[in-house]
DNA sequence: GAGCTATACATGACATGTCACGCAAAACGA
DNA sequence: TCGTTTTGCGTGACATGTCATGTATAGCTC
């Protein structure tokens, strides 16, 4: 039995697809939301966060939760979009402690002009040469792993 | 070519998984790197793409490009890391122009005790609940996926 | 209801990453 | 050989992310 630390030839394979995947995925799509739509990837991921709740609207704390970011740089991006005009951040009624951030009209613009060329970019990049095939297998190893990351890591769960 | 920029159920359910293991991934990394080592995940890649060449120096375009970032951030990073003893810099004899950095007896000690752990983490958040029959096809998309982008994409390929 | 603790954020200092630009060495062309 | 272009980097200004800490509100205990 190996309790050796060090990955074994098929797990290495894995990795270094994986990480140089990453990589190159993060940088094209900062570069083409930055060009298409002045957005950064987490603007994107904020604005699709909201949209995606069901009044546009989500306390800062459960933000966070649901990008996996930390509280603080939610607080201070989500402050910096305010000056853009893409969210409004207000205290919550019920619990004074609580600032409620909104997506404005105009941010709901900005993202809905930016989804499809980021969809399509995804979508050619990504699945371009892609099987069909090949994806529920894919899916199965990449929800098998990120269930194992959630239950062993150390950031909270998300609300799902 | 499809018409529509959406992505199918499949692809949506792949691509979903994909970016919430991700954010995790690298929440994870470099909260251990930094806890255990006083790195950076940056200063890892750093460190082992230098460890990883010949003599444990490079030109900062080559690192730039075998790391998939931009010279200027490796100008910015590299300077800092030099600051703290990990690295050296120095012009190249046969090329005025290039800068060389170098690997520090300092930085390779921290490269080697930081290396097992974070191979441990990677074995055992990413790959411990991961069947291994299920590598080789988890691989063989991953790697696919990789070299469609590097075609595709806007970013220089690596040298290999 | 008076403290005590916990929660939800905001903030400032600082580390890091990006972009536009500039410089100097090398390569090239007339 | 002299001027032009290309290449490889460094730099400053600024955008972004993280950490430690501060502040106000809520909840809890007696």
């Amino acid at each position: 039995m190996t309790d050796s630390p060090w990955l074994d030839a098929g797990q290495q394979r894995v990795w270094l697809a994986w990480i140089r995947l990453q990589l190159r995925m993060t940088y094209e799509i900062n570069r083409q939301l930055q060009a298409d739509s002045a957005l950064s990837m987490a603007d994107y991921d904020v604005l699709a966060g909201l949209s995606a709740s069901a009044a546009g609207r989500l306390p800062i704390s459960a933000l966070a939760n649901h990008l996996g970011w930390e509280r603080s740089r939610v607080s201070h991006h989500v402050k910096r979009m305010a000056t853009r005009g893409l969210v409004a951040m207000a205290a919550a009624e019920t619990d004074r402690r609580v600032t409620e951030v909104t997506l404005t009209d105009h941010g709901l613009g900005v993202l809905r002009s930016a989804a499809p060329g980021h969809a399509a970019l995804v979508k050619n990049l990504f699945f371009g040469d892609l099987p069909g095939a090949e994806l529920p297998a894919l899916a199965d190893s990449l929800e098998r792993v990120y269930a194992h990351v959630l239950k062993n890591g150390t950031l909270p769960p998300p609300p799902g």
